[in-house]
DNA sequence: TTGTAATCGATTATCGATAACCGATTGTCG
DNA sequence: CGACAATCGGTTATCGATAATCGATTACAA
């Protein structure tokens, strides 16, 4: 059995723009409403139009862009309410997972407490990325333990929302008390304390973005969507049964 | 203001291309592991490949669909197994729901009676069309109610995983007996016991498949998953926070 | 026989060009 | 002046054609 040159397979062209796109929408380069023109991107990456379409309409499934018809594609903006949506929904999944995984995780007590610690380490001294490195792989951990493949990409669903509160600045306070919380669901897991855990996580994760920015008056949009009809909404499966 | 010929906007090609495939896979026209060739389906459309390339990719996203590389796509077999993780996933879903929504529907609870009746009456003919049909909309009342945009749109995405269930036959005595859980639910809304009635809710939907097909092995894969580097997952935004 | 290389038809991935459409601007007329 | 129609540059949506890749088949050799 013989290999291609490059060994494992090389990406398609619309994967790597995918990734470059991510990229740029992370790190800042493409801040939120920034307008993302086909044309422009595929000329600047010495490609067709087809491929860069082709990633921006992966990206607008991500949710990280927002397309309209005929007028283009733009970096979608996450409100806070909307963070505080996520981590409402983020809560009850990690819930979830710790009731699942409960008894795997105690024979991975070990690693949790790495992440755990590391995570606090890096709040103490304010390092907010290498914070957030570890705390994802924390959560990310126990979501794994629940062994569950629909939690899993659900969850993962969530990161942008979520995650995408780099900007919404921490204070070093903050970031060291929500660390030092690990502690406690890990002891509950070390106790067998599923249960327990699993409230605990909950809480952590329900208060991480509440605890931040309160304002923005948040208008309910619940009234309007009662009235019309049921299947409004923007789900792609909408014929699902009927 | 005058508007179009078409009043409201057209569709894109792909869009509707889209529902076309989408209506195709619900009734059976394609069963899973079909293999849906992009030039096939644009000819006999009278369009070229593109939009039908479009339309793959976004039921790809959906997970209607499985694409590898170069080797074209095929509907995707739903296992019993993803059924059942789908279902716990959806039951703490809607546990939240109901926890943030209970205040709301004390005002509707007259609409969530005409769902469960429906439902119920259905359930009695062994109708599982028309059963189905009211038992999405009763829950869907519930997740509405939250408010949350984020919660509906993530249970939506398991709106596939769930639905499709049609073909899990149920039992005529199974779908009377969950739909009788139905008027529980409401009553605990009706006394302001929200607390109980997202308790109960959860169980609800627990229930529903677990009860159904208990065959299957059911082979973890966990342990290869832990084994591999964190971010080995297929998440489309792997470098969220790194 | 069996394993490997060359070949071939079918399909996906990408390209370059065109049609359809949007938004702003300009021009026209009341 | 203000409403409206025509026009224009720029962008998206779609097309038809080509390049790249796959899977099976055949050809060949140990």
């Amino acid at each position: 059995m013989k290999l291609k040159p490059a060994d494992i397979a090389r990406e398609s062209l619309a994967d790597r723009v995918r990734q470059v796109l991510i990229d740029r929408i992370f790190d800042g380069s493409y801040p939120p409403n920034t307008r993302l023109i086909e044309m422009q991107i595929a000329r600047e990456l010495n490609i067709s139009q087809t491929p860069v379409r082709e990633a921006l309409r992966a990206l607008e499934a991500a949710r990280l862009v927002e397309t309209q018809p005929y007028r283009g594609t733009r970096v979608r903006r996450i409100s806070d309410s909307e963070r505080r949506e996520a981590c409402q929904v983020r809560a009850v999944l990690e819930e979830l997972a710790a009731r699942l995984g409960a008894a795997r995780l105690r024979e991975h007590l070990r690693e949790l407490r790495v992440e755990a610690d590391a995570a606090l380490a890096a709040a103490r001294q304010n390092d907010v990325v290498r914070y957030l490195h570890h705390n994802v792989r924390f959560h990310g951990m126990i979501v794994e333990a629940a062994d569950n493949a629909v939690l899993r990409r659900t969850w993962e669903s969530l990161g942008f929302s979520v995650g995408a509160r780099v900007r919404a600045a921490r204070t070093t306070g903050d970031m060291i008390a929500v660390a030092k919380e690990h502690r406690q669901i890990i002891d509950a897991l070390a106790r067998g304390d599923g249960k327990a855990a699993a409230r605990l996580l909950r809480r952590h994760v329900e208060v991480i973005v509440g605890s931040a920015s309160e304002a923005e008056p948040r208008t309910s949009n619940h009234a309007r969507r009662w009235a019309g009809e049921p299947g409004e909404g923007d789900a792609i499966v909408r014929s699902a049964v009927r």
